[in-house]
DNA sequence: AGGCAAATGCAAACGATTTGCAACTGGATC
DNA sequence: GATCCAGTTGCAAATCGTTTGCATTTGCCT
């Protein structure tokens, strides 16, 4: 069983456990988001998923990244200024940077932040439900480099 | 000279700066902005600022708003799930916990936090233009307290 | 086959924000 | 103070991503 087979396996059982039925687009969009390395916006997620099922609306790819969110097997990250991105949550918890000048999204992770927004936190009386760290980010200008 | 008239003088200024006119209903505004120590959203701001000047239409409020934080003077913070808030930016940095019972909005600030930011994106060859870092909570369960 | 709830595609609604535009300033210039 | 003109206003309409209502189709169970 490979790595994409099992998240397929991990988001069709999250639906079924909802009592959802498994239809022939929603198959599709497990598929996509199964395969998926990046962190693609409902649109670009609809694309891939009409290779599979031509008809496919692009209603249906969001009811069902609601669902999966709802379930918890996806995630929705609202970056600043763009449509929101999703990708699966097989991966450990990881924060973001988004380069400001191309788009790309780089993942991070580190307990440092996460022990230290905790301990913050409980300082002020409070437990963190969840949190949302982004780093607008733009490549080190190398020495001898000009970028325009 | 109070802080409040300090914070009025502040805005003026950046908007003259940026060539734009001091008219009666942005005058409100600013006054509006300089007096709120919350976080408040634009219709919060446009209901505030009719006290001064009956027919502001939103717009303006928006329109100036959006001067505004061009200047850097004021601060547009996205959290998640509510319109945009607002802030002056005559308080030093500092992020955000939100309480996802009451909507309140809570500041911090962190060295540390900022620090390691800054070191995981220069290890990855970045630098950080903007920053979002948000903690969403709930009140600390206190012992013999039900919160039903 | 028959029945029914769930799911689909479409178009329309949504909510926050922005924009086009014609009417209206507010200053500067004479 | 009349004139001029670019900047500003309020309004309505547009925008954009997302959600929703609804008539039709589908998938399953009997
Ligand atoms: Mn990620
Ligand atoms: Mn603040
Ligand atoms: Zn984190
Ligand atoms: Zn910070």
């Amino acid at each position: 069983m490979t790595k994409i087979d099992r998240r397929t396996e991990r988001l069709t059982d999250a639906l079924r456990r909802a009592g959802v039925r498994i239809t022939r687009q929603r198959a599709a969009l497990l598929a996509v988001l199964a395969r998926a390395e990046d962190h693609p916006e409902a649109v670009e997620l609809h694309r891939r998923a009409e290779a599979q099922v031509p008809g496919i609306s692009l209603s249906t790819v969001y009811r069902t990244l609601t669902a999966l969110e709802a379930q918890g097997v996806i995630q929705r990250h609202q970056f600043a200024g763009t449509p929101a991105r999703f990708e699966h949550t097989e991966t450990a918890h990881h924060d973001h940077m988004i380069d400001v000048d191309t788009g790309e999204v780089v993942e991070f992770a580190n307990d440092r932040i996460e022990r230290l927004q905790a301990e913050i936190a409980a300082a002020l009386g409070y437990d963190i439900v969840h949190h949302r760290l982004e780093l607008y980010v733009r490549k080190k200008a190398r020495p001898g480099t000009d970028q325009g």
